[in-house]
DNA sequence: TAGGCCATCTGGTCCT
DNA sequence: AGGACCAGATGGCCTA
């Protein structure tokens, strides 16, 4: 359908019927009745599904002045503007059987009413409800007037920037599924949500990272050892620390955890190992890791960059900083997941708890459950992006 | 019922 | 000029 087509539509007032081809009209865009979550759904999003179908039920419930015969809707060209430029609120929401704060009988002040009133566009888009308000329409008679004849185009143009919008964010809800799915966490009734996502990303990348640089150092450490440097100082003080728990109490087994998952990884066996703790410094009890395919890959090359060595010379340097324990139990399975018989606890950057659990950090020590103050890594190396600068 | 999370609308701003 | 990006506002859904 072309923009004469679409005109023609706004010109019918039928709306549900353009907003139907606006939706056609991109291949990309989910019109399966699904709300966004749809690619979730059907993946078996840990998060349940979403009965509800808002974005059909908004689109096909919409109820545009199309003839722009409310004053208000055209006050965007003419209007002094200033203020906040957010409108606040959807009046195309107007369509729902209980939503909707327009047309008089709006439940709330703010929005569309409220910037109307500050001489902000109310919006380009207004419910036929609105035209009602006739001292605005008398007053702006001549204006609405000479904006009418773009009204239709106005509209067109609302609605596609509505669709590009919308476009936008399920791209980026995409990209945040992609995310999830090669994260490792604890599969939890529901899915992870952004700021977990986002927090889990990051504190996966810090300690990615960690274990590269600790690689480096420990290169390091082996060439001033065969020459007779100080290398022994190192070695003297992780032995000593290896044999105990560390500063925070924590026992200091991720070296055979590691190992064990690696050995789970490459072999596909099951391994029960411990590693990585809630906040509260208990353990999560039974928590099953699962291995996809591509996580295996991704764990076991991130497991082969870390020796047992060097898992002791990262617990002496930053388990005074990280939380860590997690009680593991796993089996390769479908996906990179831990599966906990309580509620583990997600530690996320400076001790907050959001009482999820963190996963894959866990047979891996790379440490998603990363606690408070992320480990400053700058303060390690100054070139704490070198390892990756490949990738840019 | 409150709070969290989310999808959507919306207008301003920035960029090409 | 048009599209992308951004952030505020709103209401729906879900859970504790």
């Amino acid at each position: 359908m072309d923009a004469t087509q679409l005109t023609e539509l706004m010109g019918s007032h039928d709306f549900m019927q353009l907003q139907h081809q606006l939706h056609h009209n991109n291949n990309n865009y989910n019109t399966d009745g699904h709300n966004g979550l749809s690619s979730e759904s059907a993946e078996g999003s840990s998060r349940p599904v979403r009965r509800a179908t808002r974005r059909t039920s908004q689109l096909s419930n919409n109820t545009y002045d199309l003839e722009m015969t409310d004053s208000s809707s055209q006050s965007d060209d003419t209007s002094g503007g200033g203020g906040s430029s957010n409108g606040g609120g959807s009046a195309t929401n107007t369509g729902h059987p209980s939503g909707g704060s327009l047309g008089g009988q709006g439940p709330s002040s703010r929005g569309r009413v409220q910037q109307t009133s500050l001489g902000v566009c109310s919006s380009t888009i207004a419910p036929n409800s609105a035209s009602s308000n006739s001292s605005n329409a008398n007053g702006n008679a001549n204006r609405r007037r000479k904006g009418a004849l773009n009204a239709k185009e106005r509209n067109m143009r609302r609605l596609e920037s509505n669709e590009r919008e919308r476009m936008r964010m399920h791209s980026l809800n995409d990209a945040f599924q992609s995310l999830r799915e090669v994260i490792p966490h604890v599969e939890m009734e529901r899915r992870l949500s952004k700021i977990e996502t986002l927090t889990l990303a990051k504190n996966y990348i810090i300690n990615l990272t960690h274990i590269i640089l600790s690689k480096r150092n420990e290169e390091a450490a082996a060439l001033e050892l065969n020459s007779g440097a100080v290398g022994g100082v190192l070695l003297s003080s992780l032995a000593s620390e290896s044999g105990g728990p560390v500063a925070s109490g924590i026992p200091t087994n991720s070296s055979a955890t590691t190992l064990c998952f690696e050995n789970a990884l490459a072999n596909g066996g099951a391994f029960d190992c411990a590693l990585l703790a809630a906040t509260d410094g208990s353990l999560l009890n039974a928590a099953t890791v699962t291995a996809s395919p591509a996580m295996q890959s991704i764990q076991s090359q991130a497991i082969h960059l870390q020796t047992p060595m060097e898992q002791q010379q990262q617990q002496a340097s930053h388990l005074s900083h990280h939380q860590q324990a997690i009680h593991g139990h796993g089996h390769l399975g479908a996906s990179m997941s831990v599966q906990t018989q309580q509620q583990p606890t997600l530690i996320l950057n400076g001790n907050t708890s959001v009482g999820m659990g963190v996963g894959i950090g866990v047979g891996v020590e790379v440490g998603v459950g990363v606690g408070n103050n992320a480990p400053n890594f700058a303060d390690i190396n100054d070139n704490f992006d070198e390892p990756f600068r490949e990738f840019l």
